[in-house]
DNA sequence: GTCTATACTTTGATAGAC
DNA sequence: GTCTATCAAAGTATAGAC
């Protein structure tokens, strides 16, 4: 019995290490390291290399973050109870502000290029089915794209700010801010 | 007579570079390459090498947003016109969005312990110079520092999302929202 | 599948000629 | 002050033994 058999092992550290260091901060020696894997193994699992694991990482986080935000967005009968999982789940995610955002991050950086296709999917999908829950909770159109743009950029502005002040509390005071815009 | 003599020409060239790559990815070929500067004239000018040439571009940035954004923020005699004024140089700043802004790039990054007081000073002054213009303009404390906070978060939220967006009228939207606020 | 060894490139930094 | 040459270290990636 081995800790790791498969791609599916591999990648929580993956994401972890990529999210620390950033794309190109995260060297093989360091995920060598943390994974417990031989560059060789590594190579195994991910033949195209680095790209290919930060794709797989980018991959598995919009899979997260279907399952948990953008589905129940769309499918919560009551949409406002979908617009609260969606707080929760975030808030849980980013560690309440203790964690960044590696899609943000990479958009940031000059990696955008290489996965911007993913990157702004995964913003558009967020953005888009909360619009959709706002304007199924009563709101006409307009309304609703801008309230969902505002959320989606004012999360990211939240971890930002978080970080660089070093106080996850700007992180739940935003948070708390954007609740009661809904 | 030379293009550049000093430190301080080569600040700007040096400031793009580290812009669009980051730290890591902002390296000594690249940095000669824009400069048009050997690596032996640039340790001439940084003998702390690239870590002094980062300090450097954040000082000069926190240099420039004082002159043009905390120091009115704070003695605009109509503090209302100072918030205005932020707005307007943030958006220059800013190239509407289609910039992003170093500091919050290095937040988000590992180098950001390296440069922690730096950074945290910027966000702290912006953040504080903003909250005393709004209670000069009549508000409470409290909700003039959570409106102050919530404007320095929403603008580096408005840049993330801009890019990871590839859309500058996401900017330009979470300004004109945010300008609502006040 | 996993490891070690290795190839090859790029990195930040230094030395020394001019 | 500027350049070229060079260094040691770290980078990604590959080869091949087991």
């Amino acid at each position: 019995m081995r800790l790791i058999r498969e791609r599916a092992d591999v990648l929580p550290v993956l994401t972890e290490v990529f999210r620390t260091h950033g794309y190109e901060g995260a060297s093989l020696a360091l995920i060598s390291q943390h994974t417990g894997l031989g560059k060789g193994s590594l190579y195994n699992f991910f033949p195209g290399g680095k790209e290919e694991m930060a794709a797989a990482v980018l991959e598995g986080i919009d899979g997260w973050f279907h399952a948990h935000v953008f589905d129940p967005l769309r499918s919560h009968e009551d949409p406002r109870r979908g617009i609260e999982a969606m707080f929760e789940a975030t808030d849980r995610y980013f560690h309440s502000g203790e964690r960044v955002c590696i899609v943000g991050v990479f958009a940031l950086s000059d990696v955008r290029d290489r996965f911007a296709a993913r990157i702004n999917a995964y913003f558009t999908a967020w953005r888009d089915a909360l619009a959709d829950a706002l304007r199924r909770s009563g709101r006409d159109e307009a309304s609703a794209a801008n309230l969902a743009e505002e959320v989606v950029a004012g999360i990211q502005g939240a971890l930002v700010a978080a970080r660089a002040l070093d106080d996850p509390g700007v992180f739940r005071r935003r948070i708390e801010w954007m609740q009661a815009l809904i």
